[in-house]
DNA sequence: ACAAACTTTCAATAATTACTGAAAGTTCAA
DNA sequence: TTGAACTTTCAGTAATTATTGAAAGTTTGT
């Protein structure tokens, strides 16, 4: 396999990837594109390189640099802004895990709390109801902290022995 | 808040989580409604009470069959058919994580590998490119790998410690 | 103040994905 | 073997989501 088809279908792979963990195609591909390109690129380059419009390659890299994956860069003497995204892989899981957790994660934990709170009037539905989304609450809290300390301790002695013993 | 709310915000919140990781809302309420379901309900029951047609209830339920979240159960004497879903939180966060991996983690990190497998011809950009899809090959795996046992895992010394540690 | 070089916005449109409902299929009892 | 009771399929349609491209906006040099 040589280079350009490698290229080709990494950012046609992340791309794809993208839509099922909730960011749009077009998205995942500039920061596929981004990811291993040596150097930053132009909003023309972007254009080009994976043939989409100038309004889409835009609100994208907004979305990006919203996230925080993606930075502007500066040329001296250069009108023209340049872009750049995070290299570092853990770094950029972090990002991603803080930024779902944030958007999506809490706000179910929240309504589970709400819902497994209603009164209890003794019916049996009632019960069933209560004990299935304290159930579901306990898991998604737990998932989502583990998540979090996962990505946050960057390779420290405590994770690095947590991942042999659980590998 | 009353039973009939709770019941109603719970499973709407669930479908629209649905969405999120990747199935449908319809998928997502059917399964929401028959995890608070005292009982096992039929295809009647289950498009009166979400106001879905018989068409894509029998879709979905097949779905959520073939993931083997949902079961069917014959009533002796009935010819309807009758919807269970698992009902413990613990073995449904291990059915979903495992088919997730499957269908979705397995094809990237294959694609990662042979990506990275490429002749490094020693150009500066060969070498970023492998560089990089090798970094998101190890996280992957590594990811998927923790995920797997962590579900699986049902709750023995190990795992108990583990959560302890890292919460 | 103007215009060139660039970016952002957004209404229109395209692409994708989900849903319906009726027809076809299946199973079972008599 | 017929038909009632049920489920599945799928072509058509609706709803949602992504994309375009041109006009409006911004910034900078002269």
């Amino acid at each position: 396999m040589e280079y350009q088809e490698a290229k080709e279908k990494f950012i046609s792979t992340w791309g794809s990837l993208g839509t099922l963990w909730g960011i749009n195609k077009a998205m995942a591909q500039i920061q596929a594109l981004l990811f291993i390109s040596t150097e930053a690129l132009s909003m023309e380059d972007i254009m080009a390189q994976l043939q989409i419009s100038r309004g889409n390659t835009s609100m994208n890299l907004r979305q990006l640099m919203d996230w925080g994956i993606v930075t502007k860069e500066l040329v001296p003497g250069e009108r023209k802004e340049y872009f750049n995204t995070e290299k570092d892989v853990q770094e950029l899981a972090r990002i991603i895990a803080k930024e779902r957790s944030r958007r999506e994660i809490q706000p179910v934990v929240k309504i589970l709390k709400e819902v497994s709170a209603i009164k209890d009037d003794g019916t049996e539905k009632t019960k069933e109801l209560i004990k299935q989304t304290k159930a579901l609450y306990d898991l998604t809290e737990t998932a989502d902290a583990m998540l979090n300390k996962i990505v946050n301790q960057q390779q420290n002695w405590i994770t690095k022995s947590l991942i042999k013993l659980i590998k």
